[in-house]
DNA sequence: ATATCTGTCATATATATTATATAACAGATA
DNA sequence: TATCTGTTATATAATATATATGACAGATAT
C-alpha cells in the first residue's frame, strides 16, 4: 500500500487515510472495481486500530467513493463517482477562500497562486487515462 | 464588526475568527494599524467567550498579523506582514492537494478548478489597493 | 487618587472528538 | 469446521474546544 500516516500530525489519522485514498483514485493508482484491504489488514499494517480504518471506509462509502459488497468486499465505486454536491462546493469555497486570503496577505501574487493551484491539480492526476473524468 | 461565526459549524471558534480577521486584512477592511476590539468587547459583541477571542489573537500575534501595543492596545501589523513562511508552503500544499484531488475524481475539470482559485482570490482582494502585496 | 479598561495568566469544569480495546454477530469463503 | 468479512456495541483514555471565575500589573480617564 502507498499509505503512509503521519502520527505527529493535527490533521486526524481516519481523515489523512481518507484523503490518500482519495488522491489515490485521483491518481489512478486506485482504480474502479479494484479491492481495498479490509479494515483489519489495513489497520494492522498502518499499526492502527481497526475502527480508524473502519471510520474511513464507512464515510467514503456514505458519499459515494466506495462500494461494500457482500462477496467482493470493498472496492473502488465501479459506476458514476460522486459529482459536485452543494456540500462539496461549500467545502472547496470555505477552504480555498481561507487559503487565498492568507497567501494574498502574505504576500503572494494571483499567478503564483493560480499557478499552484494549477500545479496540484495536475500533480494529483498525472497518471490518470484522459482529464477530468 | 463583520465578523460572524457559525456556531453549528464544525470549524472551531477561534479558528473562523482567525480566518475572518486575516479575510478582513487581505480585502482591506482591515488596514495596517488599524486597532482591533478589545478581547472581552469583541468576545461580548459575538456572544462567546473572553478566552476564545484571546486564543484567536494570541495565534495571530505568533505569526505576526497583529501587534500589541501597551498603548495601542490590539492592532493590525502596521510595519511588513509575514510572507510566505515554510510552514504556510506546507499548509497551502497540504490542503491544495486533497482539495484538487477530490475535485478531479467528482469530474470537475482542471479549467474549472483553477477559475474557481482565481475567482477566489480576486474576491477576497478586491477591495485592496494594488495587488499581492 | 480612584475607577476603569487593557492584555495576560492561572485554575477549573464541561463537552466533543479522536483513538484504542475487547467482544460479538451473521454472511461468505476455503 | 475454521477463517475472514463488514458491522455493531460497549468501554476507556487522551486531547481539543469552549466556558467560567478570579486575579495581576500597566495604562487611561474622570
Amino acid at each position: 500500500m502507498f499509505i503512509e500516516l503521519d502520527l505527529q500530525s493535527e490533521t486526524p489519522l481516519y481523515e489523512q487515510l481518507i484523503n490518500q485514498l482519495i488522491e489515490g483514485i485521483a491518481s489512478g493508482a486506485l482504480k474502479p472495481g479494484d479491492p481495498l484491504p479490509s479494515v483489519r489488514n489495513l489497520a494492522e499494517n498502518l499499526g492502527i486500530n481497526l475502527h480508524t480504518v473502519n471510520k474511513s471506509y464507512t464515510l467514503l462509502k456514505q458519499e459515494g467513493f466506495l462500494q461494500v459488497h457482500r462477496k467482493k468486499g470493498v472496492i473502488v465505486q465501479p459506476d458514476a463517482m460522486p459529482g459536485v454536491t452543494a456540500e462539496f462546493e461549500a467545502k472547496l469555497f470555505r477552504q480555498l477562500r481561507s487559503l487565498a486570503a492568507e497567501a494574498a496577505v502574505r504576500g503572494m501574487t494571483e499567478e503564483a497562486f493560480v499557478n499552484r493551484c494549477k500545479r496540484l491539480y495536475e500533480d494529483t492526476t498525472m497518471k490518470r487515462g484522459g482529464d477530468g473524468q
